[in-house]
DNA sequence: TCCATATTTCTAGTATCATCGAAATAACGG
DNA sequence: CCGTTATTTCGATGATACTAGAAATATGGA
């Protein structure tokens, strides 16, 4: 990843109303919400919405689909992960043991503790 | 991690410099660098590097602590830590089977696969 | 004490960003 | 085709950020 890529990343992520729909997002999944579900949900007005998921988008880090009359707006998770390995490489001149590996520790905290059910229910679309 | 926390972190990466600052204290693990041979290095002015510097640790992302006439900074590998756990938060509805697992995947390329040695000379300091 | 070196603060010019009302565009259902 | 709904573009305003020279401060060594 090219540091210019990053910094627009981040970029994105560093406004208050632009990281709120970008965990909006994340919770979400792949399948991603229509812009106008974002806006009710947040108490956005419309030309800030899109100013910002305009923002989003232009950084790759989310995506949209047109759908019928809405348009859909999910995270690239492979974006993000590309992202936060940049943050991560050569971490500790490579010895993680250095560092509290950080990868590691996020790891554990990614995902709360469950019962792994192998196929969940689309709630969604 | 309140969002705030998050929105001040993100906003300290996402600037060219400071993320090449950044970047150059998470290779350099624990210990640090000197501010002036952070300058040195990233060939920065001095009065342009301590305002990066200063927007750094103001985040907590990054800590200082005079040694001698030098003033070392580095990563808060914990912060560091945090704010990714905070960006993967309940990803996908808390199943990480519907998105890639963005941390795993991070994982996988934190550190460049090594023979692992126990315990690395030091370098610098 | 005094000089050299390390780093920061001051300052000011320029550039970029966030907000949101109003108007424009696009796509559906009937 | 027309009204409705979803979303975007335009435009103006206020706020915040980046840069770097010059001056100030602090620390250590002679």
């Amino acid at each position: 990843m090219e540091i210019k890529t990053a910094v627009l990343a981040l970029g994105a992520l560093a406004q208050e109303t632009r990281l709120t729909i970008f965990r909006l997002l994340v919770e979400a999944g792949p399948e991603g919400l229509a812009a106008g579900c974002i806006g009710e949900t947040l108490k956005v007005p419309g030309a800030t919405l899109s100013f910002h998921l305009k923002e989003l988008a232009r950084t790759g880090l989310v995506s949209s689909k047109q759908e019928k009359q809405f348009i859909y707006y999910a995270v690239d998770f492979e974006r993000m992960a590309d992202l936060m390995t940049y943050l991560t490489q050569n971490c500790c001149q490579g010895m993680p043991q250095e560092c509290l590996t950080v990868v590691e520790t996020a790891l554990g905290r990614c995902c709360p503790p469950q019962s792994k059910s192998k196929k969940p229910k689309r709630t969604r679309r």
